[in-house]
DNA sequence: ATTGGCACTCTACCGGTGAGAGTGCTAATT
DNA sequence: AATTAGCACTCTCACCGGTAGAGTGCCAAT
C-alpha cells in the first residue's frame, strides 16, 4: 500500500516525467513543488515506490521514471479528471460548426480536432447500429447489363455497389423495379430480409442478394472506416526518435485496422477506457512500439442505436487527464449531433 | 556530352546505388561488371561525370553518388523500359479481378496493389471527367426539416450531404421533387445546370443549389480523395534512417493532399511523367524530405472523359525502370477496367 | 589513352578520460 | 523513528586522440 505521502510523490513524479520526458530526480520534484520534505527522504521514498512497482530506473545514477503500473494507479486513483477549459470547449464546438458536410467530411474533422486537441493521433469511427436498417434504395442503369446500386441505411450511411444483371435492362425498368423492392424492404434489417426475399423474379433476386450481402457487411463492421489524423503528434514525441519504432507503428497502423486490434466489444457503455502499455494483450503482441503507447477510447452516439468510437493513441508518457476529459467531451458534442440527425 | 563509356559508368553506378544505397567506388564497378578497363580509368572518368555535375561526394575520400541530374539523365536517355515480367503482370491481373466492389475498395486495392508491386509509396485518384455530369438525384427524409440528397454523378461517383429543408416536407413530396428535378438536371454539368435554376419554387431552389455546389467542388477536384499505401515501403529505406526526415514526409503527407502538390494539368495525356527530386518547385519547396524523393506519375482512364492519377512515391533512389513499367501497366489494366463500365 | 602505384584524406570505430548528474548508504539530528 | 546532510559510488555523455580501412587524386610509366 501507499502512503499518502507517496502516492503524492507519485502523482509529481509523472506530471513532472509527462512534461519533461527524462527521469526525474529527487532533487527536482522537492525542488520545483513544496513539498517540506527534503531530496533524501524522496530518495527513500522512491526507492520504496519502485520495490512496489510504481518506478523504476533506466539505469543506477538516473532519475526515476514511472512503470505502466505507475501510471495505472495515476490514472485509476491519482488523477482528477480536469474541466476542459471553456476556451478548447468553444474552439471544438465552433469547428463542428463550420462545416455541415457529409458523413465522410465530418469524420475527418471529428478525428483532426480529437487529434489536434489532445496532440496526439486520433482515430474515429462512424456511428452505426449493432444492426442496421434499410431506409433506401436506387437502381441506376450504367450499361446494357450494369447498373449501380445505391443503398441508402439508416443514420445516413449510403454505400453503392455494381450489379451485374443476368439480363439487360433499361433506366425504366430499374426504376420500377427499385420502387417494388423500396415498399418490400424500407425498414428491413439483413435478418429480416433474409426470410423475404423467397420467390422473388430473378432480377430482384439479384438486387436483393447483393443488398443483403452488403448489409451484412456494415452489421459485421467489415466496412466501418476508421477515419486517422495527428499521427504526426506521435511520431514527434522523443519515445519515436529512434526511426525503428516509427516503423513499427506505422506498418501497424498502415493495415488500416488498428482500431479492430481493440476489443471494444469490452467497452463500458458511455465511459471512457483507458488501456495503458501493455494491458492490451493484442496491442503488446505487435511489438515494442505499442508496448509503450496507450489507448484513450470513447464511445459517442446512443447504445445500440448508433454508436461510434473515439480514439486517442499516444505515448503512455500522455497527459492522461486532459486527453480523457476531451475524449469524454467531444463524444459528448458528437451524440448531441448524431442525435440531432437521428430518426 | 558524355562519351559511350562514361554513359555506361554512369548507368553501372546508377544500377549499383539503387541496389546499394552506399556511394559507389571505382573498384566495384570495375570488378562487378566486366568493362575491360581499370579503376584508375573508371575514377578520371566519374572525376570527369562529376565536373558535369552527374555525380557528387559526400567526401573526399568516398565513392561516388549520383545526382538529380545524373538520375534525369538515366532516366530520360540511359534507362531501357523493362517488360515487366510476366508473373508480375498475372499478380495485378489476378488481384483485380478478385474484387468486384465499390469504388472506394477499388481504389484502396489500386494503391494496394502498386504499393507492393513498386515497394515504394503509391498514391491514386478516382478516375473522374474534367466537367462531370448528374446522372440522377434522390432526396431521403431524415427528420421533418433534414433530408439526405444523394448524388448520382456519372462514372459510378456518388455524393451524400444533408439538406436543411424551409419547411417540413415528408418523403412522398421529397420523392416527386426529386422525380422533378430528375427530369430536368439529368445530364447535365454545373455550368449548364447553373442556367436552369432560375425561377425555380423554393425547396427545388434549395435542392439545386447544394447539387451545384457539390458538382462544382467535384469538377474543381476538391473532393478528389487520394487513396495511399505503402509509406512503409518508403520509410524503410535508410534515407528516412534519420527521423527527422520522416516527420517532415508524414507531415506533407498527413495533410492528404499531397497529390494536388504535383501540377497534373502539365502531365501529357497518356505517357508516364518522372518527377525527379528538387525538379519540382513546389516539392522541393517543401523541406529537405522530399528533396531527395522521386514521383512518378500516370494516368488512366480516357483523357477528358473520365481519367485518374496513379503516382508512385519513393526516394530517388529508386527502381526506375521497374516503377515505370509497374505504372504504365497498371494504367493500363485500370484503363481497360474503367471503360468496361463507361456509359 | 591507360594503368599501376602511392600519398593523401576522410570516416568509423575503439578506448580512455573527466565532468556532471543522481542515487544509495550511513551517521548525525530532531 | 523519521528525517536529513554528506559523501562515496555509479553511470552517462561528450570529447579527445589514435588507428585501420576505404577510396580518391595524381603522377609517372607504359
Amino acid at each position: 500500500m501507499l502512503t499518502a505521502r507517496q502516492a503524492r510523490i507519485l502523482e509529481l513524479l509523472i506530471k513532472e516525467y509527462v512534461e519533461s520526458a527524462e527521469p526525474v530526480a529527487s532533487k527536482s520534484i522537492g525542488h520545483k513543488y513544496t513539498l517540506n520534505i527534503s531530496s533524501a527522504t524522496i530518495r527513500s521514498e522512491m526507492a520504496d515506490l519502485e520495490e512496489q512497482g510504481y518506478l523504476t530506473h533506466p539505469h543506477t545514477s538516473s532519475g526515476r521514471v514511472p512503470t505502466d503500473m505507475g501510471y495505472r494507479f495515476y490514472v485509476e486513483s491519482l488523477m482528477r479528471e480536469e474541466r476542459l477549459p471553456w476556451e478548447v470547449q468553444q474552439t471544438i464546438r465552433h469547428q463542428f460548426h463550420q462545416v455541415e458536410r457529409g458523413q465522410e467530411a465530418w469524420m475527418h474533422l471529428a478525428a483532426s480536432v480529437l487529434a489536434q486537441a489532445v496532440e496526439n493521433a486520433a482515430v474515429v469511427t462512424a456511428p452505426h447500429a449493432d444492426a442496421c436498417r434499410i431506409k433506401h434504395l436506387e437502381l441506376v442503369s450504367l450499361h446494357e447489363r450494369t447498373a449501380l446500386l445505391v443503398l441508402v441505411l439508416d443514420e445516413s450511411r449510403v454505400e453503392q455497389q455494381l450489379v451485374e444483371l443476368d439480363e439487360p435492362c433499361d433506366q425504366t425498368e430499374l426504376t420500377e423495379i427499385a420502387a417494388r423492392l423500396n415498399r418490400m424492404l424500407a425498414g428491413l434489417t439483413a435478418i429480416e430480409l433474409a426470410a423475404k426475399v423467397q420467390g422473388l423474379p430473378p432480377l430482384e433476386r439479384i438486387v436483393t442478394d447483393v443488398v443483403e450481402e452488403i448489409v451484412r457487411g456494415v452489421d459485421e463492421g467489415g466496412s466501418d472506416e476508421a477515419y486517422l489524423d495527428g499521427l504526426r503528434h506521435v511520431l514527434s514525441q522523443p519515445e519515436f526518435s529512434d526511426s525503428q519504432r516509427t516503423l513499427e507503428l506505422l506498418e501497424l497502423l498502415d493495415e488500416g485496422n488498428f482500431i479492430r486490434t481493440i476489443p471494444l466489444r469490452a467497452l463500458a457503455g458511455d465511459g471512457v477506457t483507458v488501456i495503458i502499455g501493455a494491458d492490451n494483450p493484442r496491442l503488446a503482441g505487435a511489438g515494442q512500439a505499442l508496448r509503450e503507447c496507450s489507448v484513450v477510447i470513447g464511445t459517442y452516439g446512443e447504445p445500440g442505436v448508433a454508436s461510434g468510437t473515439l480514439a486517442v493513441l499516444g505515448p503512455m508518457r500522455m497527459r492522461y487527464s486532459r486527453t480523457i476529459s476531451t475524449v469524454r467531451y467531444l463524444a459528448d458534442v458528437m451524440s448531441e449531433l448524431v442525435s440531432k440527425h437521428q430518426d
